[in-house]
DNA sequence: GGATAATTTGACCGATTGGTAAACATTACA
DNA sequence: TGTAATGTTTACCAATCGGTCAAATTATCC
């Protein structure tokens, strides 16, 4: 007989290990693609080629198996912010943060659209996470940046809509990326595109938040 | 005896007339908040406060419906580039494109979700609108801005990805509402964020395109 | 006012949804 | 090797899905 699901928490088998890995990326594949309420789990059982009855022998429900990517997936997600570096350079700082976020948004486009669907829907599981582990780690680097401005390291600015600016236009290459190939194109939609990006938003912000040399 | 769909569209009745824009308004209302696949005409029908087979009377398919829909909305979000004049001063140009975008962003937050919603997903149903008119319409805008930077009037940049930097960052407040909100704090979510936003993109677009002074 | 066309609705359909029950198969460990 | 725990599957459920149908209601026009 099959023990009490809280129990598995205690001791993880090594198959429990695998097919729940199994049953995420495919469920990463899923939902990225068509959202929550548009996913379904036959979807995600054939995409991790099980059984409907045996994904939900792991997760109990289809929130359940949401809420375990999400959890995964956030933390890495914010890698690039966290490693924000109060010391750094600024200019060099802002651009690395570039670099890597348009990295992520190359290397890991399903992740990108996972959260993208979210909050474009609202919301509805991640709501905690943006008002409490988000926003404060936003608050903390947004400090950063006003110091920095205050200092005239770069051009005074908002700090917040700068750090919005930046998510929306190197996350724009993943989440919108068929409208990016369509407009560019079969002959520009190689992965040049994001060296392109690359060097067009580094100009963008270096050149933004210059600082004015009058000091004002 | 009713008569055959298709000799609706040679004379439409007043009650047609209203109700498929009751029925629209609905649809927009909900396949802006949940995509298409996640939404369901019961869903739209009580929004629309009618029945579902009433609603099936005016568009026959769900599909019938969300097409409807974006045929009417496409049109209207591709105004403010259209208004993009060659003529015009660059730098002003720019910056009221941006604004107008915002506004968009601020007064038709369904509208833009709606088709971001579409594009997240593989734009399924718009995919030859992407490939045709669209990319038709940024090749002839994007002439015009590189025709800017060669003459000097610009800093020389990728035309492409400049839109595309526009587009995201200003379509990122309607997108991605919750998530601003959720960063500002309840202090900062009000209609503000709007004029703060414009401040700061216009300080980074205008900034960041000035042209080089040496002129290279 | 009556005939005819246009509109609206309740009842219903097969397919799909998220999820369950229980039998069956496999693994781990003494 | 035996047995208890773990893992998997088949068959199924009620609810909801997109959509149909025929009957009932309302609007239009002579």
């Amino acid at each position: 007989m099959a023990i009490p699901r809280a129990a598995k928490t205690l001791r993880r088998t090594r198959i429990q290990e695998e097919k729940e890995e199994q049953i995420l990326e495919a469920a990463l594949d899923v939902f990225s693609a068509r959202g929550f309420r548009g996913s379904t789990i036959d979807q995600i059982a054939e995409v991790a080629g099980m059984s409907k009855p045996n994904l939900l022998y792991y997760f109990r429900t289809k929130e359940a198996m949401h809420r375990a990517l999400i959890d995964r997936v956030l933390y890495t997600w914010l890698e690039p912010l966290r490693a924000f570096d109060a010391e750094g350079n600024p200019e060099e700082e802002i651009r690395s943060y570039i670099r890597r976020k348009l990295e992520m948004a190359r290397d890991f486009p399903r992740e990108s659209r996972l959260f993208a669907n979210e909050v474009l829907q609202g919301a509805p599981h991640i709501e905690d996470e943006l008002k409490g582990p988000l926003k404060q780690l936003v608050d903390e680097k947004a400090e950063v940046i006003r110091a920095w401005a205050k200092s005239g390291k770069i051009a005074k600015c908002d700090p917040y809509h700068l750090i919005f600016s930046i998510w929306s236009t190197t996350q724009h290459y993943a989440d919108f990326d068929v409208q990016v190939r369509a407009v560019l194109g079969q002959e520009h939609s190689g992965e040049g595109r994001f060296e392109d990006a690359a060097r067009f938003l580094e100009q963008l912000f270096i050149g933004g938040l210059r600082p004015d040399p009058r000091g004002s």
